[in-house]
DNA sequence: TCTGGCACTCGTAATTATTGAGTGCTAACG
DNA sequence: CGTTAGCACTCAATAATTACGAGTGCCAGA
């Protein structure tokens, strides 16, 4: 019988548990490759560099550190990332400061839209990453209102306030001359039968009722449709929308810090339809979610880890808030601020759906 | 009496006109500083080398070029820039695809919200260095109209568009509640009243309003007082906006391909606040404007240029628009690129302004 | 099982050599 | 007098060389 247990199976023994999240730390906060010495300096350990250095030959071998080229120090592999993540960090909770500035920015703002671009900055200020706010497709979403207002002659803004109080408006340009009497009358009849129905469907049902009988002789009910078709008919103003923000943040980490890894990352960031695709799959599952390097994607390719968490009650209209940053990033302090501000944010837009019933 | 005149007052003479042209042409599609021999390798010249350095020495002499050591070809200096603008570029104009690319651009966005956004993100593409859009602080212009819809009880957005086309929201929380009846008179009031105006004199009227002896007496002009200054009141939502768009462009110019250049001028653009004080006086002045190097603070710095033009009528609002990019650029083809697209807007909003007349 | 010792690896930094593009100057030429 | 060929000189950039040292793996002894 091996000495060794076999060790792809079972747990790591609790000194090579401690050796990993000790080496996966100090990488995290120096960045640099940690080598056998360094490790034995930090006191934690009543071993020579020798025995950490088996050690750490054995997690090498398990995947969980690797070595840049022979004569340097280990760094954690993905693998080793995810294993720290899951079985080692101890995340220290947010800050009373920090909570505090979050609710305050959360609870001022006045309109969603602000708040998401908000929610966006204050990650990327307060985790010095790469903060991203996601929006998906209103059209999915539920509506609360749909109004009309008069602007020129045959110009005629449609405001729409979905369910998760994000405002969208769009300019009509009309064939016929609406007042604002009938605009007036229109929107009250538009909000009243279809508030809490979705875009799409508020198009379907509208197209099927142009098709009706009573339809052909009611004449404002004509124009009514005629107006609501217009309103939901082209997409593009209900597209998702991405806030990426504090992109120059990266611009002082010592991964980016030559010129050729700089162009890629943000010629990366730029590509925002991969990074939309990815947090489109996230928004499926509840809960933290934190995605490393080789594990998605978009990650894979560029290094990138992606924290990130769903925003919205389980009813109302969902998204997704988090940060992207290099696989060398505080995870255990990125995890309660990601956190935190999706369930402020998911407070805010459920407060503002009590108040509107 | 010395032989070469007075050279400071004078004009060059032709042969220095065509070496120093040549050269920041040369200097401008290469990026590489120009020496004598490739100079006469272009076969513009019927002269030795030797000759060609006699020339530039003088005009280095002169200030219009400069070495960046000694043993290295002439580049020209920000005078150097300056003197080919105003005297020697001929820019080719604008070739008929690339003004249907701008005309479709702007005739087919309907907001003017979106036509500015787009306006910046094409003059990006279309000039591969950083477009500018500026939009001045809304309080200074008129409006041409203000309306107030139902979002929920107690809940208000106005909607107002100002005399340039932009619409702004804001959602206002109010202490009384709003019936759609009455918002619907407080609209038609309001723009009646007040279309023309600029919000800061809708501001102080409605606050002297207040005061009158008849607005005691009247419940629902109290309301309507009331909710005006409330839609008028903090300005954030109408300060002056500014799209830089295409901030990756500057990651293909050779001269911020190392690092720290990338850094800095990455920091450098996220610094609007400079850059809009720079714009706000050059909304003074009508015409095409160039700003090279060292002749504006924010220019000097990082040693950019800007080559601009305001747009709108003089008698709408105005605002700016234009492209950042290194000092090396091609100004033959930034010129009437940007010129045309200021045409464009200014066009689009005269329009606006006629049909709603 | 742990540890000290030792030979070995290999990336980084510093040093030096080489190259070549470009200049200014001078003297000769038409 | 303007133009040009020739030449010595400068100096950044590139390549080649060297030196250094952090870190490793392995082995033998406690």
């Amino acid at each position: 019988m091996p000495q060794r247990p076999d060790l792809s199976s079972i747990e790591l023994d609790p000194r090579a548990r401690e050796v990993l999240r000790e080496i996966v730390m100090q990488h995290i906060s120096s960045g640099e490759p940690i080598g056998s010495r360094t490790l034995a300096k930090c006191g934690r350990f009543q071993l020579s560099p020798a025995s950490l250095r088996n050690v750490m030959a054995d997690l090498e071998d398990l995947g969980y550190l690797q070595q840049p080229h022979t004569s340097a120090g280990r760094v954690p592999t993905d693998r080793g990332y995810r294993f720290f993540i899951d079985h080692l960090m101890q995340s220290r909770g947010l800050s009373p400061r920090d909570r505090e500035a979050i609710d305050h920015e959360v609870e001022h703002a006045s309109e969603m839209d602000h708040v998401l671009h908000l929610a966006s900055s204050l990650l990327s200020k307060m985790s010095d990453q790469v903060g991203l706010v996601f929006m998906p497709n209103l059209l999915q979403f539920a509506i609360r209102s749909m109004d009309f207002v008069l602007v020129a002659e045959k110009k005629i803004m449609a405001v729409i306030v979905g369910a998760n109080g994000v405002v969208v408006n769009k300019l009509i340009e009309t064939r016929l001359a609406f007042s604002r009497d009938e605009l007036e009358k229109i929107s009250r009849y538009i909000t009243v039968e279809f508030a809490g129905c979705t875009l799409e469907l508020i198009r379907r049902r509208l197209i099927r009722m142009t098709e009706q009988e009573r339809t052909q002789h009611d004449h404002i009910l004509q124009k009514t449709i005629a107006l609501g078709i217009e309103a939901v008919d082209d997409v593009a103003p209900f597209e998702h929308e991405l806030y990426l923000e504090g992109a120059t943040s990266i611009l002082n980490k010592p991964e980016f810090s030559d010129a050729v890894s700089l162009r890629r990352t943000f010629l990366a960031l730029q590509e925002k339809e991969k990074l939309v695709d990815l947090l489109e799959t996230c928004l499926r599952s509840d809960g933290l979610q934190v995605l490393i390097g080789s594990e998605s994607d978009f990650t894979q390719i560029h290094n990138f880890s992606i924290v990130a968490r769903r925003y919205g009650s389980s009813t109302a209209p969902l998204g997704m808030v988090g940060i992207i940053g290099p696989m060398r990033m505080e995870y255990a302090r990125m995890a309660p601020l990601v956190d935190y501000l999706s369930r402020a944010l998911s407070r805010k837009i459920e407060e503002e759906q009590e108040q509107e019933s």
